[in-house]
DNA sequence: ACCTTAATTTGTCTAGGACAAAACATGATC
DNA sequence: GATCATGTTTTGTCCTAGACAAATTAAGGT
């Protein structure tokens, strides 16, 4: 007769907390406040997991857990829709073409999801459509994420037909060998590839040539492919929803397990404000990762 | 002088062993056996993470952790190579040919394996090609992965460009509105696509309408995007490394919080032999994933 | 050979304590 | 008024050590 129960392993699946977290802010905040099973264990009713999914988008949007907790409920989704502070007007031109796309994801429409995009490829040619149509439509998809206005398996179709239009269009770049070698993945715990992708359409227009090595690899194994394949760099995606507190340790240790001769590039929207690290390149945009090239080639040049 | 050491945060991530998993076995067998840091923490030693990793490969293989943690290094090198029993030479035909696709991959010569794979698409048809490589080469790199002699990155490479070349196959096959509507994914947890790709080829050439949502779909957004979608079709892939016990639950799951009027299929290596179910297609094999589409439209036209 | 029951192995959960790093607030200085 | 240095609070992660259930293997009885 009751909703479903969650159990603590669950709950860490379906909200991103992690255990420890779950058990402090129950210890310290008095939520959540789960019942327990004929075992002891924790119990989440589903009310809280909702709860608990609203209260971490908002987190990830820069509020403070300690006060999200102690507000009501209706004061939480009253917070929902706040947009970060710098989205002045002139800042982003809210194209209203853009909208006319997500649109289309929200009907369901795949097929003339895919064939508007097609379009847009065409006219634009890769790099404008890489910068000024799948970059802000993937910005436009994961703020109405947070914002809580679109369903899971709506962002899942966005994300599979945007991989594969941009995989698609990468394929249609010329091979061969070509420099620099740019070795393309992420680190585990981070699923996210669409910005890879991107990096990669417009590392391969600059001529480089590109290994693509999906998401997820461990660290060790980063340095492996690096030798093996004889890379000049190493390029990193974090999304925005990576934890950001991990990254330098993260980058600090793949620095020293990489060769020496090897550049670490770092982008994504997680290291947008990330402190300056030595040997690692920070790219906060798409534009600095086309000058990144630029400047590499520049460099070998002169050595 | 001394090698990088890891936090328990970094094992975990590039291990797949939990934190609890790490301490408790060190509790219990004395492996692995970190050093502490200045705040008394774990740093485990690359050597330990790489003997971890090793003994995760075999634990999902099949061995016993207790036993493997008991022997020494050189027993575990033994007893990587141990391959399935079923391996008789006629049931497998070990073609040179895919022999050789793997040794590209090896040689971490990628665009050479695209270009041997592009042939062969064009001389063996999407069908066949799909059947007759793709499949068995996704075999035998899962044999090699399982008995230890591929890298970690060279099967991600081989996934990366398998997984680009069925994609950029199915957007050459014509779309629209055609039937049945299949709804292909995966469970959470389960986040190999390739099977999916394979099967929405299949799907694709006989004429279905596939909707593809990528992997790690929560159970009840699946129901969601079914309905959403009007799919006459949910289709699933397991892969052989899901843990197979948690399969007819979550299917029984999936199916009562699915519409009746939508079928649910499953394939995969992870369904080989499983127990049949009440509204569940199981899909042994490529083939009878064919034959299914084939009764579909047999049973639609006699309704 | 097959089913049932006991022993073992193994992973996950629990509790509360400790502490460092991040975020915030305060004050001092240019 | 802005920038920088300092203290304070907040917050997440790690620690130890115990308990127990689920999965697996072993043993016994048809």
């Amino acid at each position: 007769m009751e909703t479903t129960h969650f159990s603590i392993a669950a709950v860490e699946r379906d909200t991103g907390l992690s255990k420890d977290v779950l058990r402090m802010w129950e210890r310290r905040y008095g939520f959540p406040e789960p019942s327990r099973d004929a075992n002891g264990e924790r119990a989440y009713p589903g009310a809280q997991v909702e709860r608990l999914r609203l209260i971490k988008r908002l987190i990830d949007q820069g509020h403070r857990p300690g006060k999200l907790i102690a507000s009501a409920d209706d004061e939480l989704a009253a917070l929902a829709p706040r947009r970060p502070a710098s989205r002045l007007p002139e800042d982003n031109p809210a194209p209203a073409d853009l909208d006319e796309l997500l649109l289309l994801i929200k009907q369901h429409d795949a097929a003339g999801f895919q064939q508007a995009m097609q379009q847009r490829l065409a006219r634009q040619g890769m790099q404008r459509f890489v910068q000024d149509t799948i970059a802000p439509l993937t910005r436009l998809v994961g703020e109405a994420w947070v914002a809580g206005n679109i369903e899971v398996f709506e962002e899942h179709l966005f994300t599979e037909l945007t991989k594969r239009l941009l995989r698609q269009a990468i394929s249609t770049l010329p091979g061969g060998q070509r420099t620099p070698r740019v070795l393309l993945t992420s680190v585990p715990d981070e699923p996210h590839v669409i910005g890879l992708l991107m990096a990669e359409a417009l590392f391969a227009l600059e001529g480089a040539e590109c290994i693509p090595l999906g998401t997820q690899m461990p660290l060790l194994e980063i340095a492996r492919a690096a030798s093996a394949h004889h890379a000049d760099i190493v390029a990193l995606s974090f999304s925005g929803a990576f934890p950001q507190r991990q990254i330098p340790a993260l980058l600090q240790q793949l620095r020293m397990v990489l060769p020496a001769t090897v550049s670490l590039w770092v982008g994504g929207s997680g290291v947008v404000r990330l402190p300056k690290m030595e040997g690692v390149q920070l790219l906060a945009s798409l534009d600095e990762a086309i000058a990144a090239i630029t400047r590499w080639r520049a460099e070998q040049a002169g050595i």
